[in-house]
DNA sequence: AACAATTACTTTAAGCCTCAACAATTCGGG
DNA sequence: CCCGAATTGTTGAGGCTTAAAGTAATTGTT
């Protein structure tokens, strides 16, 4: 298992420092992935769809969804048309514009997140503790200067 | 763009990393998966599987690349089918085992390649220039504990 | 008021990915 | 040698994702 080979050149420390940073969030992502179908019957987007939704008690506009989840608006479209489908969520008119929905998440919807995320923090938080209390902050800083870096345009932020 | 509202309990530190991972991940592969796409109208999985091929000259089978690419065997049956049509790659024979294949790069696989890791790099290295070299080996060594500790197989290492 | 530009969302086509089921081959214990 | 088990690769169904094109509504300019 070795995603790092893509490194090859005479400038090799970034390279592989990439290639290590995707190959942690591949193989902690698998796991959480694996774990949320075999345990809950549903997936990451799903979930993270959810996830946005349950910081607002009042809805988000699909809009808003799609850009904190850094995904398209059609992908959006799909995930909401599944979940509201199944009665996790519900999609509310907005009065001021009527090309908009406004998302929420419905008291099923509510419940059933809260279970998936008690467990997906025990899973995150197992991936991470080979790592001490500072070894994270740092790690957590680091990331944040690449973060920054690469995506400047900091909207709304969660610092 | 706030994929890290994810965190929402009472131990947030490794949720709120876990998220930060991903949204640099994601930033950065986005970025290089756009680059592909106009500059070299090819794939990040096409890339990547050229690129393990690239350090085995005498090719490897599709077993071992679907490991070391950390991904499904039919996933690497259908690039490699896209790629051999092209003529990047090529399927030989395995004289000892008639159930396996040996993926090798074509001399035009290898010089496509090359054109195409050269500018890999220099967005590689460009997402990671807000960090000193000092703070990317820290990053490097952090990572690798976390990418140890998840997946304590090491069957074949970069290091 | 009219009309162009923008914005919010939906739809479609194509690619990636997984899982599960399958065929062919090899391996290993009797 | 023989047969069950494991391995190698392929196929198909289903979900996620994007880009691009389309519809409907809003905004801004004249």
């Amino acid at each position: 298992m070795d995603l790092e080979a893509r490194a090859h050149s005479e400038h090799p420390e970034a390279l592989r420092l990439w290639l290590r940073l995707l190959t942690c969030t591949q193989l902690i992502e698998k796991q959480v992935r694996h774990q949320l179908r075999t345990e809950f019957d549903t997936t990451l987007p799903r979930f993270d769809l959810m996830a946005q939704l349950e910081r607002s008690p009042d809805g988000m506009k699909m809009n808003e969804l799609s850009r904190r989840m850094m995904v398209t608006g059609g992908n959006v479209t799909a995930i909401t048309d599944q979940l509201a489908s199944e009665g996790l969520v519900e999609r509310l008119d907005v009065l001021e514009d009527r090309r908009a929905w406004r998302i929420r998440l419905t008291l099923k919807g509510r419940n059933t997140f809260r279970d998936m995320a008690q467990q997906h923090e025990a899973w995150i938080v197992s991936a991470f503790d080979s790592l001490s209390e500072k070894e994270i902050q740092t790690l957590y800083k680091l990331l944040g200067r690449v973060k920054q870096h690469t995506h400047p345009t900091p909207e709304t932020e969660t610092p």
